[in-house]
DNA sequence: ACACTATTGCAACTATGTTGCAAAATGTTA
DNA sequence: TAACATTTTGCAACATAGTTGCAATAGTGT
């Protein structure tokens, strides 16, 4: 764990600090999206809060992780896989959140439908965002 | 202009009052989606920022306007078509931002597209917002 | 016009996010 | 590994967004 994120650091060309290291771990322990609170939480008083924006800004910047938009306009990060780099996010899955556990997926193998757009509008993103209930909550109730 | 908003507090059971029809102008008379700082620019002095959080917050609860998420996490509001009632709101249809003029606008007559969920995961909502360049920018520039 | 109810404004508060600057930690080079 | 240049961090202060309780005011039905 240690080394695989010292090693993703590297590749992002970014130093080996504590604060990155432990707000990465934050990323690894959970499979959900985080928002600055949650992060705040798992690091505990370790670190400023200050710090953990500039961190996460970082990490956006770099490729390592992409925010999510909600319905009810949090901010969420999550860790972006392979495909994603400095200045240049591939985030083109769709976003699933669970109105039961409440919490926040990429579906990494769902991709965003095309949609067909009215004459004149020229489409550059898309974003999707989907709430229901997930895998996990389903099969427990 | 007056009657119409008017008669829209009456259908949906408010009382007619100088805020809620200061805000209601507002939203007729851009045909784009308005921030909550949009509205207080447009209504000036006139009105508390509290009355302004409190007036569009019932507007969403009567389904009189509906709230759109972003990508950067503002919010955004905008008045419901017909469909709309209390308690009940039927936004399917897809928003457009436009990276020129910076509007937002409920594309109506775009349905958002049915996309497959992977098993386990039941869908109850599904919101879409299209980045890109609106009809408008790309016919003066 | 009156009384009842809903709405508004004010003040105070919480949460969220940003900026400048000095201190501390990191990386680099000799 | 010691010294230096560069980043990163913490602090303080600030800015913006949104909420709550309560007294004053305005709107509604009779």
């Amino acid at each position: 764990m240690e080394q695989k994120i010292i090693d993703l650091l590297k590749r992002s060309n970014l130093s080996i600090t504590d604060s990155r290291k432990k707000i990465l771990e934050s990323f690894f322990e959970e499979d959900s999206a985080l928002a600055h609170a949650d992060i705040e939480d798992h690091v505990g008083e370790d670190f400023d809060r200050v710090t953990i924006y500039r961190t996460l800004q970082t990490f956006v910047d770099k490729g390592i992780i992409h925010t999510i938009p909600t319905p009810d306009n949090a901010v969420l990060y999550a860790l972006c896989k392979d495909s994603c780099s400095a200045g240049h996010h591939h985030d083109n899955h769709v976003h699933f959140i669970c109105d039961n556990c409440n919490k926040t997926f990429c579906l990494e193998h769902v991709v965003v439908p095309a949609v067909h757009m009215p004459v004149g509008f020229a489409a550059s993103q898309i974003d999707m965002v989907v709430s229901g209930i997930c895998n996990y909550c389903n099969a427990t109730t």
